[in-house]
RNA sequence: GCGCUUGUAGCUCAAUUGGAGAGAGCAUCUGACUACGGAUCAGAAGGUUGGGGGUUCGAGUCCCUCCAAGCGCGCCA
């Protein structure tokens, strides 16, 4: 049965662990808000195992006559030879202690193996001074165990929030015309950063914001009409080809912008709906000058003395805060400047009781960041209550060409044609497996006609071989013993510890994903762990003959652990796990 | 001009936030058990991480500097 060992592909990077701050916050300059540093763990989480050796080590260090540094790093080495947990404390700590690492770390090494902490069956030095733990198979047994008994709906689910209270605004295009493609991008992510910060602790709030007055709307209400009439398209107005379908949609004798508005809820609520993604609200800007808060919002800066008339406009004084300059928020015609309603609406949602805004964003608008950051503490708010997360665009490409996108110019790629080829998943995953920090590059050809090299078929695929093996056992009459009376020590093959290990890290990958805001590192799991279990399902039979009935046991136990990891990391992403393809 | 972001295999992208020999998928080539679904698995090949300098025991990651690309700098939204 054990065919042969693991190649190169499976000795993989491991994903560190320890507190951090988020990349945007990095990128921004500022603190890391409010993201707790510590005490991440839950009882009963494995991670409590590195509790247990970095105690181990700080103890170990203090015997030594070191000072502990405050964070006892502890990561997963990317080689296997280099065991099962590593920790660089003896090369963080001796020039501040005037040792030499390699020295220092052999003291660690011979006082750990003295007396050894839990599952650890080795301690070794390695390379400039890490001290390496290797490990005894039951620990990844003690994860399997963890997993099932915790299940689909305890595992991986680290408490971060605390219930804090997270409003979460994204793709808020302008109401005048379908969602391009490329804005299927921030709609997945939105939602997908929503699921993740739904699992780890906070009460979420999944927001569109509504363009839904000024001069856009007047021009395309204006474009609607003028298409019905049969009449040239007013000067910079719509002309793609949907202004003429909804034109002839579009009844006689009604206003053209009111109803060219519902018009384009609906289409957007539908399109994105098509991709899985739903908002709890859809926050009209108009809606705020009725309600007279975007006027309160004026009277209260004039009130502080945060805005002032000049040349003929009434200006917000941002400069004080960091912003490039002060900014116009009522122009010289009377008009409100963008900037003034977007206020008032982003002090709307801290009235609705949302501790936290979180405002996604494509990267070109990232100049407006300062200003609408800087207004904020116009109005008395703390800056680092709202967070920006802004992404690079999205680049399409068709016939090996890139594919403009332009409203006006009517040259789009809708997302509904998009999903309607490739269906939800396939739109999905693919937006989720990037990184928002790099310019994504589709090529709709390729997503098309190539579909089945999507690797959503390769993780879906993964959850039918699961499905199918319980439906096989089910078709042979085994069934599962309870998980206690199950040998989980019989799991020693490569293949399954390798499927145990990368589960072990899905608490991690969760945080990590949730703090950073960045989804795609679940989508980079769930297919990591699909790999896995494709080597598992190739090399390990679950049932057939030369298994043994107590083996069946324990791997049948395994399949439910990758079930139920599979499971979590899709339901983050959205994407579906049917059972059969 | 100033600012922000990006630059990793032929292509599309990862990389434990400073860790050990930079990894996947696609494409190319070569293989795979008479058993649970071959939409799978294994192997080969592919790299001066845009160039150069610096900090460090250690740099794709941090700093400086060049190069290239995208975006922003409005009484637009």
């Amino acid at each position: 049965m054990e065919r042969r060992g693991l190649g190169p592909r499976v000795r993989r990077r491991r994903l560190r662990h320890q507190a951090v701050r988020t990349a945007r916050a990095r990128r921004q300059g500022q603190p890391p808000a409010r993201l707790p540093q510590a005490n991440l763990t839950s009882p009963g989480d494995p991670s409590v195992l590195r509790d247990d050796l970095a105690s181990a080590l700080r103890a170990t260090l203090g015997a030594a006559g070191v000072d502990a540094p405050d964070d006892v790093h502890l990561e997963r080495p990317a080689r296997r030879e280099h065991g099962d947990w590593s920790s660089n404390v003896a090369l963080a700590t001796a020039k501040r202690a005037g040792r030499n690492p390699r020295e220092l770390g052999q003291q660690l090494v011979d006082l750990l193996s003295a007396d050894p902490p839990t599952h650890v069956t080795k301690v070794e030095l390695a390379g400039p001074g890490f001290v390496n733990f290797h490990l005894a198979d039951d620990w990844l047994h003690a994860v399997l165990r963890e997993v099932v008994v915790d299940g689909v709906d305890g595992y991986a689910r680290p408490d971060l929030g605390h219930g804090r209270r997270v409003n979460v605004e994204f793709v808020s295009a302008n109401p005048t015309g379908p969602l391009h493609a490329g804005g299927g991008r921030w709609a997945v992510f939105g939602d997908a950063l929503g699921n993740l910060l739904e699992r780890t602790g906070h009460v979420v709030h999944r927001e569109y914001y509504l363009n839904d007055r000024g001069n856009q709307m007047r021009l395309f209400g204006a474009s609607l009409a003028a298409a019905k009439a049969g009449e040239p398209t007013p000067e910079d107005g719509y002309r793609g080809g949907y202004i003429t379908d909804w034109s002839a949609e579009m009844p006689d004798g009604v206003d053209p912008a009111a109803w060219g508005y519902d018009r384009v809820k609906r289409d957007l609520r539908d399109s994105l709906g098509s991709i899985g993604v739903q908002f709890d609200t859809w926050f009209s800007e108009q809606s705020l000058v009725d309600s007279g808060a975007v006027e309160a919002t004026l009277a209260e800066l004039r009130a502080n003395d945060m805005a002032y008339d000049a040349d003929g406009a009434t200006w917000i004084r941002t400069e004080q805060f960091g912003d490039r300059k002060d900014q116009v928020i009522v122009r010289s015609d009377g008009e409100y400047a963008y900037l003034l309603p977007d206020l008032a609406y982003h002090r709307d949602k801290f009235g609705r009781g949302w501790e936290l805004l979180i405002d996604v964003w494509g990267a070109d608008h990232h100049g407006y960041v300062p200003s609408l950051k800087a207004a904020l503490r116009c109005i008395g708010h703390d800056p680092d209550e709202l967070e920006l997360v802004l992404g690079q665009l999205v680049k399409l490409i068709r016939d090996g060409k890139e594919v403009r996108l332009s409203k006006r110019a009517g040259t789009l790629v809708l997302l509904d044609d998009l999903v309607t080829q490739v269906g939800p998943d396939v739109a999905r995953l693919t937006f989720l497996l990037q990184s928002l920090d790099t310019t994504q590059t589709v090529d709709l050809d390729a997503i098309t006609s190539q579909s089945m090299d999507n690797p959503v078929y390769y993780v879906q695929y993964a959850n039918a071989r699961i499905h199918s093996i319980a439906k096989r056992a089910t078709e042979q009459g085994v069934a599962r013993v309870p998980l206690d009376a199950a040998d989980l020590s019989l799991l020693v093959h490569e293949r399954e510890l390798e499927v145990l290990r990368i589960l072990e890290q899905l608490p991690d990958v969760v945080r990590l994903a949730a703090l950073e805001r960045a989804p795609h590192k679940v989508a980079t799991w769930v297919r990591e762990l699909a790999d896995r279990f494709h080597g598992f399902y190739h090399d390990c039979y679950v049932m057939g003959e030369g298994v043994a009935p107590e083996l069946t046991q324990a791997r049948l136990w395994l399949v439910e652990s990758a079930r139920i990891g599979l499971a979590i990391g899709l339901d983050l992403l959205g994407v579906s796990a049917p059972e059969t393809m």
